[in-house]
DNA sequence: CAAAGTTAATCAAACGATTGATTAAAGTAA
DNA sequence: TTACTTTAATCAATCGTTTGATTAACTTTG
């Protein structure tokens, strides 16, 4: 019976068991944490049998890295050569930014809860390591942005880029990974699919544009 | 031996040996969060045994929360009445704020991280209702600050006072939280004390400023 | 074609290790 | 003594993992 609405789940959604799996053990690692949560609740939510962790994924861990290494392609290209094109000035570029970020980013949400999870962490491991090196493409490419928006003359000499990033990051984090604080704050329930598609991200884009306007703008 | 070191340590410290304890969790917790952390460890790194952490505190969870309680008073009162004094305008008070917050914040970056790791966790528990409401206490009167600027015509009239706030704390939780980013963002080692003294609490309070400055003023 | 063999998938049960907690005895200071 | 601290040993429960058996779907063989 259970295996008759998993399976109905898995064709509505297209995805193999393998990834089925991910997806829920993903939820429950963001919700719980690593140590938190253990394999037989991540087995019993999704529906499978315990062994089958170890069977598709080897071990707990093995489970967890796959997680992350489903999603790290994926992420690679959000703003890739958007740079080095020279067609659009640094401003327009940090607008298409901000638009792609708050669209990517808010969609994952129990991806990025768990991302910045295991960074605060700060363990010295290779997932650690592939995820920082990941995140810092980003960093990268918005550093690139602004110091050629300075070199140019649309932005202010002294603006501190690496803070620009931080509240850039940070608070897009906050709202995403304490809604029980943000949810009263904000006026509504950002966890609601709902609300965060018609107006967490909608209001997200616009004061990020508006406050980085304010600060970049000579 | 190893109690006698402790105990020089201790009276270095002028703390007691429960304090001493609480000191040694909260940052054992904060690395390895609640489940990660075995009673074993915190004692061990504590240099006491085992039994003494349910002799002082009951059970693990009592040791958690006594570092949460030792802590809630003393965050009381950071910016109290800050928002009723009508001596100074709203951007004054802006101001002192973010000295304030700057300054008591990235000194206790331990607790700060297992704080909001907590919050993270949106489980409906006393402790998490609790830690709401200390926190809520500071939107509050951030927000009483912020609505009385655009009253009286400091600040602009279209400000998104709940993102200005989220801002605010997500900055600051971003590079608190993740210095495995934040240190390579920012150029220098913001997990070290002199560097934090030095350098990453004028840079906070001073970007803070100037970014909100930018924003709210008309 | 049908029988035999092979494979991957799944399961309940059990493993050893570790967890938080408890005990009873020993130590310490007033 | 008396009351408070500290200890090593031990507890039941839970942890991640492994096992051996069973099922179902293909392949191969005669």
């Amino acid at each position: 019976m259970i295996n008759f609405v998993l399976s109905k789940i898995m064709e509505k959604e297209k995805t193999d068991k393998k990834d089925y799996i991910l997806d829920v053990a993903e939820r429950v690692f963001s919700e719980k944490g690593f140590d938190g949560a253990s394999t037989r609740l991540i087995s019993s939510e999704a529906g499978v049998n315990m062994a089958m962790l170890n069977y598709y994924f080897g071990s707990k861990e093995g489970l967890f890295l796959e997680i992350f290494n489903r999603k790290i392609s994926s992420f690679q290209d959000i703003l890739q050569n958007l740079g080095n094109d020279d067609s659009i000035s640094a401003w327009e570029k940090m607008q298409t930014y901000i638009d792609m970020y708050g669209e990517k980013v808010v969609n994952n949400n129990c991806f990025q809860k768990l991302l910045y999870q295991e960074m605060g962490m700060n363990r010295r491991t290779d997932l650690s390591d592939k995820l920082r090196d990941m995140l810092m493409k980003n960093v990268t490419e918005l550093n690139k942005i602004l110091t050629e928006g300075i070199a140019n003359g649309e932005f202010k000499t002294d603006i501190d880029i690496p803070m620009v990033i931080a509240t850039l990051y940070g608070t897009k984090n906050y709202i995403i990974n304490t809604p029980m604080m943000s949810s009263p704050l904000l006026g509504y329930d950002i966890q609601d699919d709902n609300m965060i598609e018609t107006k967490l991200k909608p209001q997200i884009k616009s004061f990020m544009k508006n406050l980085l306007k304010a600060y970049l703008h000579n």
